[in-house]
DNA sequence: TTTGAAGCATGGTCAGACCACAATCGTCAC
DNA sequence: GTGACGATTGTGGTCTGACCATGCTTCAAA
């Protein structure tokens, strides 16, 4: 006796609540900051079990479209978008990401990056990173106070390039470099110079010079590199990891 | 009576989870391509239920940390690494990136990637990469087959950088752009024409000039741009979008 | 030897109950 | 009136145990 499916009762649940908020998203339907209707009025509208519709709103929430919030509501994610921050972090760890790639990426998307806010910035962007690059003088004393501007007139230069895909790679591999660095002691790397150097990036892209602006964010993030001890190292041969064997790992999964 | 808190049964079990399969990750015990154990066996192990256990697996299935083979068991993901494939294009929607967006952002990138691919590529890289040109000029005929060594060209010059964290965010972006464009017809964008271009792209990095491959890969993708009308558009005022009012947008999330 | 049908291991879904958190509302003391 | 504080309500978080669906393995029949 054939089987009749009468609908499509297969493709997995989670990927049809996925499809179902993906679509709503894109029709326009449901916009950053929107919340969703509750779990158990949701599960009702879209037939399936409340377990399931849960499961595929913690997907999107995994990938940071969506955000929950316990005992208020689900919503959909605004502020700026972020590629899971633990996903870098995870995914270095299981593929063996080393500092040094990170530190290149970043260097290569934020030394472009100046160059396409030099192009493209706007007078609130010059107003606002003349506003950081003041603040970094006005806290040279102040290791904490200095990073925190530090921190800012970098992603506003993200924001000026006009490019938000740009940005959001920058912040995943910067936050990911800060969750590295966190731990090492704030080395005093001269911050004159360094606020020297930021104040030079703002007037190259204040200036609409797109070439020295590259030139020396490059250039400034070289320095960062190199003090902080993250260059490239030469090649290294026969790695020599100590693995313990197969069987033994696998058998260690459940201790807690 | 003041509640005792012996251990910390907070922290949200799907934390919990994510952050022992996590560690078990970083010192080495779980590697890519290992199993993990059944669902029912792992909660027990790990003293929650089976439900909160799954909640935190489909989170790092999300990131692409996690494989799961539905009858056959749950994976350590091997392989390259991913930034969810859904991801980009699910936040693309959300954020309104635009395609010209991701465009540049392969540009900057991948012009890049071909730099370092000529300071660093090995003879493996450089004998796959004429192999793949060579495919090119013997598919000149094929649409189908030529875009499929076009992709691998592109890949293998990824790999050849020596730095999987671009390789895997220019893979991210490609994919998103290949879904966009592979609705519209394949359009004979002069074959011959590209493949001469990668080429010499070819030649530039097996020659180690990183300069020279620079320049060709951004010139290669400029004009690839161009063909597919990916330009960065005039500055526009007056988005004059035509949104629905709030209350009818939430009162159409549940049809189906 | 081949092939098809069980059997088994494993992930997927369901239902319903109860727990935990956060905002709101109502009561009561001041 | 007004503030504090506890009850109520709405919502996500977790648990339990059962059953369904898939895919590999085994084994018997052809």
């Amino acid at each position: 006796m054939p089987r009749i499916k009468p609908e499509e009762p297969n493709t997995h649940r989670t990927m049809h609540v996925v499809n179902h908020i993906r679509s709503l998203i894109e029709n326009g339907t449901l916009q950053p900051g929107d919340k969703i209707p509750p779990e158990r009025e949701f599960a009702r509208a879209l037939k399936i079990s409340r377990a399931s519709l849960r499961t595929g709103i913690g997907y999107l929430a995994a990938m940071g479209v969506m955000k929950i919030r316990h005992g208020v509501g689900t919503f959909v994610a605004d502020g700026p978008p972020e590629f899971g921050k633990t996903s870098l972090s995870l995914m270095g760890a299981l593929h063996g990401f080393q500092s040094w790639q990170m530190f290149e990426a970043r260097i290569i998307l934020e030394s472009h990056l100046a160059a396409l806010a030099a192009e493209r910035g706007k007078e609130e962007h010059h107003a606002a990173l003349a506003e950081e690059v003041a603040e970094m003088f006005a806290t040279l004393d102040s290791p904490a106070d200095y990073l925190i501007h530090d921190l800012l007139f970098h992603r506003i230069v993200s924001q000026a390039s006009g490019n938000p895909i740009l940005a959001a790679l920058i912040e995943t591999i910067t936050s990911a470099l800060y969750d590295k660095r966190r731990k090492t002691v704030e080395r005093s790397t001269d911050r004159r110079e360094s606020a020297e150097m930021h104040r030079e990036i703002y007037k190259a892209i204040r200036a609409r010079k797109p070439i020295e602006a590259r030139k020396l964010m490059d250039q400034h993030l070289r320095m960062a590199q190199a003090a902080q001890g993250m260059e490239r190292p030469p090649e290294r041969r026969a790695p020599a990891s100590t693995q313990k064997s197969k069987q033994a790992r696998l058998a260690a999964v459940g201790s807690n």
